[in-house]
RNA sequence: GCCACCUUAGCUCAGCGGUAGAGCGGUGCUUUCGUAAAGCACAGGUCGUGGGUUCAAGUCCCACAGGUGGCUCCA
């Protein structure tokens, strides 16, 4: 048998051997830091056998630094390992503590892993500790993970005569799936201590926990069906230190000071409120001029690109959304329809711009020479979204669109396509998100939910496709996550907290131009029907907002930030000085948005005041500037510049704006 | 919508059967101050809402509303 190791390097053994024999082979140190590996490029226990020819990589332990903290970054496979094995302690400690606990399905995920457990005992926060020191005695007794399989009937015998019948579902799918036996994992010795069926792989015993914490609970669904039999789902996590967990919780508290919603009330920049509505957020004044900035930013660049600016109203007849085809099939996710007193006209608050936009275009003859015709509007949508979903700004009720229809032929499509595509490249640019999943969202071709000629979609995803590849993009394929109407090109970001979030998007559509039944007059003085994309690069105006904040943490660059400047007056015996700075910096060309603090306070604590509001210029003036016309400029990230003439500040301060620029600071 | 947890002053939180607390913020006074919080005083709460248990309920129980974390959903 031939085993190639990673540094192409070929070692012959005549019987089967394990990765761990090998690694012995190769020497202690391996030896010791080994736990799993990759044989042939599938992840397995340490101690399988390899009876064929194969490639082999051991996957080790860490090293760790003086501190304890891991050495560089943490193989992911080394962490799978460790982490689907302290999910089997912590689903042994529960069954020790809940002997009628039955367990379903336990896997590692992104920062952890989970357990779902079956059990009619509500577990809570409070039971952590005893779960932990449960975990903790298996965790010291160092006993090894044994594995053993059984041939599928024998082991569905077993799992039928144990009564799991979610164990009995994951073993028929591992079967269906083509296993050739059932492997169950013995943490210890079989038939002496815990078993789960369980494909594997771990870590070669407990003792390689070295740190972990539940961290918590919640519910779920078996195969995630709402109607089917509910879990309470337990996370934890686990790392190769205690170091390594204690850097994870810092990180994790410190991602919490980034929250929108914390940050969203210390700055004031919106509120919600119960009597006004779930869901339903309130600008308030700084927010709002945030707000402001940032759709002025955009309709200029639109302008730029030769959109048209329109209105619509926040309502229309049910019988609009009847045509469009967005009712009854989003019928339970829109707020219900409002019943007319003397008639039996019905309206409803607009879930979505476009059908509005198909009725402007609709209002005029176009001829091929007008296309693509450019409908854009900042457009407030309502769509009933179930409570257990709503989130700060990020999933509400009620939110503005950045939308655009564009209505071209469909030689126009790709590029246009790229241009819109462009375009909301241009936005995350400008706000400096790097980190953007870039999704292909396709039909999923076996799913009823998608409506048009199929040759219409394969034409529509297969154009989308072509556009993504000549503009060289990276950007993944996702079956069944397009619109109803068309696919789509869908820009994803994650929150603090890891969720991600659809920002901007760009959807191509031939089926609203159809139920609208629009038109234009080709070369060939025929009718036509145009094509029509949907687009929008901020997605959201609330979610982009909320995103924005926990991007900067709150700390928006000078060009965005709702307050940019602030005067602060070592005493009030140079108030008016400080007011006429004020005053020159609003009138400046740029306009600044700045205030003046004249509160009876030492220049230290309006600092701090000002730093707190995370104000990028604090201009300190007192005698010394006063008599040289002069402000001392405080950065908030810099600190003290030292004193500049008024007008070169000013000068300054207008070059940094018409950049853009800004960076993103710590919290 | 489902499950768990949470809801006390504008904000952050303590109090967990026996007459409502702190810090920050607010207001007033003193201080007139040069780069991350000067001092003192005052105001502010039917403890989310509605029921119940109890001699007595922020405190225990139930329902509802809102929030948080998940699940499901997301045109």
């Amino acid at each position: 048998m031939r085993i190639t190791l990673p540094d192409g390097s070929v070692r012959e053994y005549a019987q089967p051997v394990t990765a761990g024999q090998v690694a012995a082979d190769i020497g202690a140190g391996l030896a010791k830091a080994a736990i799993g590996a990759k044989v042939s490029g599938v992840l397995t226990d340490l101690h399988r056998p390899i009876t064929a020819d194969a490639t082999l990589a051991i996957v080790t332990k860490p090293r760790q630094d003086k501190q304890g903290l891991s050495k560089g970054e943490v193989d992911p496979d080394a962490l799978y390992l460790l982490r689907h094995s302290t999910a089997h302690v912590m689903a042994e400690a529960v069954c020790r503590l809940w002997p009628d606990a039955k367990l379903a399905y336990g896997p590692p995920v992104d920062s952890g892993f989970y357990y779902d457990i079956a059990l009619e005992t509500p577990i809570s926060s409070d039971d952590f500790p005893r779960i932990e020191a449960e975990m903790k005695k298996i965790v010291e007794e160092n006993r090894p993970f044994t594995r053993y399989e059984l041939p599928p009937e024998e082991g569905m015998g077993r799992l039928k005569a144990e009564g799991n019948k979610y164990k009995i579902d994951n073993a028929q799918r591992a079967i269906a799936g083509g296993a050739k036996s059932l492997s169950w994992y013995a943490t210890g010795q079989p038939n002496a201590n815990w078993e789960d069926l369980c494909m594997g792989p771990h870590v070669p015993a407990t003792g390689a926990i070295a740190a972990f914490k539940v961290t918590s609970v919640a519910s779920s669904h078996w195969h995630g069906d709402v109607n089917s039999d509910r879990f309470q789902r337990l996370y934890g996590t686990a790392f190769f230190s205690q170091a390594d967990l204690e850097q994870h919780q810092k990180l994790q508290e410190e991602a919490k000071q980034r929250d929108h919603r914390l940050i969203g009330t210390k700055l004031g920049l919106f509120t919600i409120d119960e009597q006004v509505g779930q869901g339903l957020i309130l600008w308030k004044p700084r927010g709002g001029m945030l707000r402001t900035i940032l759709e002025d930013f955009l309709r200029a660049k639109l302008i730029e690109l030769d959109y048209s600016l329109v209105y619509t109203p926040n309502i229309g007849k049910i019988d609009l959304y009847k045509t469009s085809g967005h009712y009854p099939y989003y019928a339970d996710s829109q707020f219900p329809p409002i019943k007319m007193r003397d008639s039996d006209d019905e309206y409803l608050l607009k879930p979505m711009n476009c059908p509005h936009h198909c009725k402007i275009y609709a209002s005029d003859p176009h001829s091929y020479r007008d296309l693509p015709v450019r409908l854009a509007e900042f457009g407030t949508v309502y769509r009933f979204e179930q409570s257990g979903e709503l989130s700060g700004l990020t999933r509400v009720r009620g939110f503005t669109q950045d939308d655009a229809h564009i209505f071209c032929t469909h030689e126009q499509v790709p590029g246009e396509f790229a241009a819109t595509i462009q375009l909301v490249q241009f936005v995350f640019k400008t706000f400096g998100f790097n980190d953007v999943h870039i999704r292909l969202s396709l039909r999923d071709p076996s799913s009823d939910k998608y409506v048009g000629d199929p040759r219409n979609w394969e034409r529509a995803e297969s154009q989308l496709r072509q556009v993504l590849r000549d503009l060289g993009m990276s950007f993944t394929e996702a079956a069944g996550e397009a619109a109803f109407y068309g696919p789509k090109v869908d820009f994803i970001v994650r929150d603090v907290i890891g969720r991600k979030w659809q920002l901007g998007t760009v959807q191509l559509d031939y089926n609203l131009p159809e139920r609208f039944k629009l038109e234009y007059v080709g070369q060939d003085n025929a009718t036509h029907r145009p094509a029509m994309i949907h687009r929008a690069p901020f997605g959201s105006m609330e979610r982009f907002t909320g995103i924005l904040i926990e991007h900067y943490a709150g700390a928006f660059p000078l060009w965005i930030s709702p307050e940019q400047f602030r005067v602060l007056p070592v005493s009030d015996k140079f108030n008016e000085y400080a007011m006429k700075v004020h005053a020159a910096l609003k009138g400046a060309d740029f306009r600044g948005r700045a205030t003046v603090d004249l509160s009876n306070e030492r220049v230290n604590a309006k600092i701090k005041v000002a730093q707190d509001d995370k104000v990028p210029y604090m201009l300190v003036v007192g005698g010394r500037d006063q008599e040289a016309g002069t402000v001392s400029v405080r950065d908030r990230v810099r600190g003290d510049l030292g004193a500049m003439p008024l007008a070169a500040f000013i000068e300054k301060a207008g070059r940094e704006i018409a950049s853009h620029g800004g960076e993103i600071v710590k919290v």
